[in-house]
DNA sequence: ATGAAAATGACAACCATTTTCATTTCTGTT
DNA sequence: AACAGAAATGAAAATGGTTGTCATTTTCAT
């Protein structure tokens, strides 16, 4: 795996805390950078296995990648303006054990969360 | 919007529950069925709408359509055999409007899924 | 300076999904 | 039955994000 290309990461973050990829590759072009597609495409693969950054999906299916470190926790993200929280989750893991023991599953894991609109918007 | 064929969801159901619109169609194609791909693409989005199938994303971004009521719950589904249990959240409602006024957030909306491994597997 | 290894990017390939459009099937009316 | 209009169908083409290929460039240690 090559190793992430350190202006695609400052560019993620510039771009307020999440972007596509394309969205990033346009985002340096029209800042000047010279850098192709497929190298963002594989920074971003990079950062995603070093767990500097996160994926999900739009509703159209592209993804967008987001920064987030490594450890457990949940997002709060504004609708709006994209304004993120990052959030403990004791509640849920609570939850997810208890749910998960009623219905004798083991080896549990959840994805959780949580969208509105912040105080500022 | 047309309407939904009939043999799409009865296939989707045999299916276990969650298949994606290409394995939908080549398991109707396997047991005879005469069906083109459009029209499984176009039943399972007349389905989305009518809230009766949910629509979620492998890892490699292919959607995936799952039997879904149209109520509002939450999902615990085994990783091995596609088992899947509906749940209701009452705890994770709570926890999401004490977090959401913690942050000076409204409007919340969540998503939350547990995944494991079931009792049979 | 030299060569090996890594990084890069233009381009092609891939594949799920959507669009197009001509044809077929359904439905009600005379 | 005959007809017309509407709805459904599906083959083929278009779309678009993502990945693969591979020749070239850059980096780096010796
Ligand atoms: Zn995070
Ligand atoms: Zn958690
Ligand atoms: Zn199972
Ligand atoms: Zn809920």
């Amino acid at each position: 795996m090559s190793r992430s290309n350190p202006r695609v990461l400052s560019t993620l973050e510039r771009a307020g805390g999440f972007a596509s990829a394309q969205e990033i590759h346009k985002l340096m072009q029209r800042e000047g950078e010279k850098i192709g597609l497929t190298t963002v495409y594989r920074s971003l693969q990079s950062l995603l296995g070093d767990k500097i950054v996160d994926v999900l999906r739009r509703d159209d299916g592209e993804a967008i990648y987001r920064l987030c470190g490594d450890s457990h926790h949940h997002h709060l993200v504004c609708k709006s303006c994209g304004k993120t929280v990052e959030i403990e989750g004791g509640a849920i893991e609570k939850w997810a054990k208890a749910v998960a023991l009623e219905h004798g599953f083991r080896d549990i894991g959840h994805s959780a969360e949580l969208f509105g609109t912040c105080a500022d918007c």
